[in-house]
DNA sequence: TAGTGGTCTAGACCACCGG
DNA sequence: CGGTGGTCTAGACCACTAT
């Protein structure tokens, strides 16, 4: 990246220079996290960029979570960038976030049950009736994670109806069913934010997630719960560590 | 997502609508997988928008991997969506993906010896020289995933020198070292193309990536490794299987 | 109602690719 | 060289938020 002598980047675009001092500018403390940038018609006038150099500017640090872009009202600077790192080896995510004193909060936003030949691609339970659970998981009050889980319906069904948004849904298969979920295996990859995860997660679309999919088992190795979990990448991560006991 | 008599989406922006319609005709199989799409002019035309417009619905494809746009030459529907799926409890990575018809290169692009104490944030090797590899794994040609390995530079400077686009890291290790890597934990998460990404992977700015941290010890499990490992999203996964033996 | 970001247009010029 | 995508401008109007 090779700058003159004002330290001005040179042969890049005009909107990658703005992106960049923008960058630095939010690095360096100009602009405290949680505060308000400029609007875009000022930082057109301070830059001498058209409105439009400056939204491309703005849409790509929104993308990669520096900044969040809320229609009406401004760019605001992130919070600092925080990670919540999550050990692969624990089948329950939120009974490990509830150890901090953050507020978590589970809300089941729809569930159904569905009959197993309704679906393309079932999930490998041996059941033909199958539970499925939309949920949204929110740490004080921000969207980081949708999860999709599905059970048997017959063994389970009886879950929506003691749904709370504390409820943590392996607490309450061991709370109410009394059993030990093991986890089985997880496949983790990243995708670009859908219009749908957009909405939920409040990122921009395109931005990229950590998706999870993975299986549970009761302790004989029987099946019993399938996870689809798509996270803000910018909030969660896995960790699978090979040297600790693998207990729960 | 609703819809007026003759299927357009109503309420949506017009990129959107631009967007959803060019993925459709894709999965229909309008374009096949490696086809050329219309020019931006053309397209603008033909759905009677402005070509900005129809630039915005390209690059919301392209950051999916939907398509893949080459400057100066077009937009090109991309091959068929594959994603290699590695184990995460094996070491190498290069080793497992030999095991397929396809053709598997990893290219030194750079390699240095580093004072410990040069840097910020040091990898936890009992060494005070590091030498660092940043290397590039591609895919019958095509950029799949960036290294940044660090090794112990006094035991392990000659790996430079022996370097071929053949060679695998944990292979070469156990050749010419007789060391059998083993790994120690694994960190998963997702972020999005730096420019340096985008110029390395030839993905757009802020296409998701799944990134990879993890360090290797020895049997005795002395640490002997660490790395980051930056892959392009639309065709890597990682798989941790808790059920099967875990050798290898 | 005023101020903010979101969308869209028309037009221009530049940078890259291929023959 | 002609054709393609990449950047930028000026200007307009819409949608959302706060007061």
């Amino acid at each position: 990246m090779s700058e003159d002598s004002s330290g001005v980047e040179v042969g890049q675009p005009r909107w990658h220079q703005v992106m960049t001092e923008l960058s630095s500018a939010i690095a360096a403390g100009s602009f405290a996290p949680g505060e308000r940038l400029p609007t875009e018609a000022e930082l057109a006038e301070r830059f001498k960029v058209n409105r439009l150099t400056v939204r491309q500017a703005l849409a790509e640090l929104a993308r990669a979570g520096t900044i969040k872009t809320v229609h009406g009202r401004g760019s605001f600077v992130a919070e600092l960038p925080y990670r919540f790192r999550l050990r692969a080896t624990t089948p329950s995510i939120v009974a490990q976030m509830r150890g901090t004193s953050t507020v978590i909060t589970q809300d089941l936003l729809r569930h159904a049950v569905v009959p197993r030949s309704d679906l393309p691609d079932p999930p490998a339970l041996p059941d033909d009736e199958l539970l499925r659970l939309d949920t949204l998981m929110s740490v004080d009050g921000e969207a980081w994670s949708r999860d999709t889980t599905w059970l048997s319906a017959k063994r389970f069904g009886g879950v929506p109806a003691v749904w709370t948004p504390q409820t943590s849904l392996t607490g309450l298969l061991l709370g109410a069913y009394g059993i030990v979920l093991r986890r089985s295996w997880r496949r983790h990859s990243a995708e670009p934010a859908s219009p749908q995860d957009a909405a939920a997660l409040g990122v921009p679309l395109g931005a990229p997630l950590l998706v999870l999919v993975g299986a549970n088992t009761d302790p004989a190795g029987v099946p019993l719960s399938q996870v689809h979990r798509r996270s803000r990448g910018d909030r969660i991560e896995y960790v699978v560590d090979f040297d600790a006991d693998e207990d729960v």
